[in-house]
DNA sequence: ATTTTTTACTGAGCATGCTCATTTTTTTCT
DNA sequence: AGAAAAAAATGAGCATGCTCAGTAAAAAAT
């Protein structure tokens, strides 16, 4: 059974590796699952033994990047940083392992994580979204920040709302080092740990002012 | 050319509410263009002859419902509310609109709202988006707020972010009377109109802390 | 060594969004 | 009314993501 473990990762890391060129050089739209199996020299219906959509091989492909910033943020952490620190940290870093992959992400991630529910696009894009997530609130809770006044849920939904925000933004900055992603995401981690905190109560209730059916 | 364009009002009259019936019962995605045609009693390339795509068509069914929503909101404004609560209620008064089309409108704004960029999916989106933000500039500048430290364009994309985020909890909210994304409603905006605030300055820069290559 | 079983691969074929040359219907012109 | 032109509708056909029954290759069992 060795001969054929083998063969079998090389055949994954070729059409793996084709398909990351081919998502480079004409985006993920536009390359068809026949063109991966034309340049990994199987056959077109091959790549479907190893990775269940197209979608799913192009989220693999971030995810892996994704799971290697995660090692190094884990690595960088002191954890002696604010929380709004640590959040920066967290996203940057992944930012930056993504760099080689920019010029097809946002196609992939738009729907891959898109916070409209759809349940589980696939399962790589589900273990990314959880890993995230929580090591979003273990950030939060090694700082023991108060039960927030909130459900946890719409909480993280900010969150996710936000860091997608910065991803989008990302995708298609073109100031010179993409530097003007840092500031959006500066300013959306400063709003994420101000919402965690008790809101000021000016005493009067936004929701009052609209009518909103209360019943049925 | 009176009798034609009368029946050309109808066939794309009967195209429209069959989508919607459709889109209704079985999900965007579920549907075909082929079910729709043969709902309509019309051969499969003719509502393309209405629509150019499938999802430009659930797009302008969406988007009929928001300019009605919009118009409303004209309406009942009053101009003394707070820019909070006046963004609180143009939302509001949107997502009422929208709940004959709740079942499918997750499917179609993700893809056709999605903050990623993906150069303006079609027409109706297009003004669907420019119109909102529109509506929510008008506002802002009708409270005289200051000309922001941060660039307009990340504001709106900030704005166009927690929009969405908004968007798609109520499209999944199963709380009793939806009550929930009114909550989440509450707090984003609040949020958003504290970062239009110039930020507490606590002296120390976020983007310091992490090691971001300055050049190349 | 031969048979059996398991594993990997193949490619014809399907469904569906969409195109477009052709046909049908309506309007305009004389 | 009849011919010419314009508008609208048609449906065969294409591209592409994906399926699956069948085949080939490898491993295990005998």
């Amino acid at each position: 059974m060795r001969v054929t473990a083998e063969q079998k990762r090389q055949t994954r890391q070729r059409i793996v590796e084709c398909a990351r060129n081919l998502f480079n050089d004409k985006g993920f739209e536009q390359t068809t699952t026949r063109d991966i199996a034309d340049a990994a020299g199987i056959a077109a219906g091959t790549m479907f033994n190893y990775f269940p959509t197209k979608e799913a091989l192009a989220v693999t492909l971030v995810a892996e990047a994704l799971d290697e910033a995660g090692q190094e943020f884990e690595t960088r952490l002191r954890g002696d940083e604010t929380l709004a620190e640590a959040l920066f940290a967290h996203v940057a870093v992944g930012l930056r392992h993504l760099v080689p992959h920019r010029s097809y992400v946002g196609e992939v991630l738009e729907t891959a994580l898109s916070p409209f529910a759809r349940e589980a696009v696939c399962e790589p894009a589900q273990q990314l979204r959880v890993n995230h997530l929580e090591t979003v609130q273990e950030l939060i809770a090694a700082r023991g920040l108060p039960t927030t006044p909130v459900p946890r849920v719409m909480t993280m939904h900010l969150y996710w709302t936000l860091y997608l925000g910065v991803l989008s933004f990302w995708a298609a900055d073109e100031s010179p080092n993409r530097e003007e992603t840092l500031v959006v995401l500066d300013r959306s981690t400063r709003l994420f740990v101000a919402s965690l905190a008790p809101q000021s109560s000016d005493g009067r209730e936004v929701t009052d002012v609209v009518d909103v059916p209360k019943n049925g």
